[in-house]
DNA sequence: ATGTTAATTTGAACCTGTTATAATATTGTT
DNA sequence: AACAATATTATAACAGGTTCAAATTAACAT
């Protein structure tokens, strides 16, 4: 799945056209407010301190009117991460040349932003694993698709991956990896350091079944490498 | 991940030894109540009409004995699972001789289980991703953990994967794959009739990519077979 | 400006899971 | 039979997410 901001995502163009009576422009500053109070709250007190009636008494608003204006706390949370503008400047740097290389970068830059804001996006992800509603639709949507689909498919003009396997398939079968991996990190089975090896591991072992032979040689190293370092990382943590 | 039943797990053995008071008995026969009429609450209403009140109301007891007894809600759904008793016989006859195909029988029988009931396994699994406590060690324990080992570690010794890849991580990435194929069923976006291709497709992709080269021939063609069979499921959908 | 209409905010609810309290019943022991 | 220990009960309360009728407000027509 992996998750990108609005920019990427190209859905809160707000700041554009639209004559944007009063009515709206009160909507979208309150909308703001509350987005703010929420990323506050959340950097603040973490995953739990996040209640909607603190949120609401913080953007100054009833409590009624994040309903309103969201939906549901879990909207709200979500709309916290479109609001995070950061992927963009660091995705459209990816310059690796070779095609796996590529992904194993993408990959990367997601990881280190998770990473360095846990609070953030330990309440996010826990939010995307809520199965109650079904907001998934918010983060599983065309522009994002189409980047990893993107990666994909110029590992396959590459010959780095076979035209036999579906893309589509390949991309939903890592996505799952990246989630359940982000699930182990929120609730604290992987610890911080793990989750790089144990993604790349994945993806190297998954990448591998789908590679053409000539490019087996790299993902066989890649998965080697990053066992190493996750018997290290659990050596020192026993 | 992969969910087991109690016999498997090993955990509840109530019907051994030990005196059993009137007192214990007691206890175990409200536990029972309880455990019994949440699973037919779950069966009717489904995974939302289960609400402690009418739990209670229904076991014939008090609002306070549930917890007494089993600590939370969550607890209660994870204790309706391992009173399911019917892994055991089903996995007792897994008899494929070779050893990548057994992994295979094991999978499919597991998602049959699932498939076949489930307003039960929908709630269960939902508790699984309940990210609040973690009860997860309810689940994830030993005994499950050796059976999969298991099949890895005799896959390792026919000479089928390759002795350089981790089995614990090799375990772990599949366990990453099962689990969020599970969830995308459970919340819809994944149709039944499509999980079991799915993750076949998923395990071939991941099982090649440890696999030795003598036995990519087979997983390869798992690969091929399963998107195939989802690409016709997608069709018949749309 | 003024009244009308429709959209939005509000405060008070409702329904959750969970915990604390005191009172009551049940068991194990003498 | 009487006592102490233990568990369940009933009840209330808490905090959480969510919803709803009523009040308020902005937009519009006159």
């Amino acid at each position: 799945m992996t998750l990108m901001n609005a920019e990427m995502i190209g859905e809160l163009d707000e700041d554009a056209e639209a004559p944007l009576g009063r009515r709206e422009a009160g909507k979208a500053e309150r909308r703001q407010r509350i987005i703010r109070a929420a990323r506050e709250l959340i950097r603040e007190t973490g995953n739990a301190g996040l209640s909607m009636r603190v949120l609401a008494a913080r953007a100054g608003v009833s409590l009624a009117t994040p309903y309103n204006l969201f939906g549901s706390k879990r909207a709200i949370v979500l709309a916290v991460l479109q609001d995070v503008r950061e992927f963009h400047d660091r995705f459209s740097h990816l310059r690796a040349t070779d095609p796996l290389e590529r992904i194993f970068s993408a990959v990367d830059i997601q990881i280190e932003i998770y990473l360095a804001d846990p609070a953030i996006y330990k309440t996010m992800w826990a939010a995307v694993f809520d199965t109650s509603d079904d907001l998934r639709a918010t983060l599983w949507n065309a522009k994002r698709d189409a980047f990893w689909r993107g990666l994909i498919a110029a590992a396959v003009e590459a010959g780095a991956i076979g035209r036999e396997v579906s893309q589509e398939w390949l991309q939903r079968q890592l996505d799952h990896l990246f989630r359940c991996i982000m699930l182990d990190w929120v609730v604290g089975i992987l610890p911080p350091e793990a989750v790089g090896p144990a993604t790349q591991h994945g993806y190297a072992l998954m990448l591998k079944g789908a590679c053409t032979p000539e490019w087996s040689g790299p993902l066989t190293a890649r998965i080697l490498g990053s066992q190493l370092r996750l018997d290290l990382i659990r050596r020192a943590g026993a």
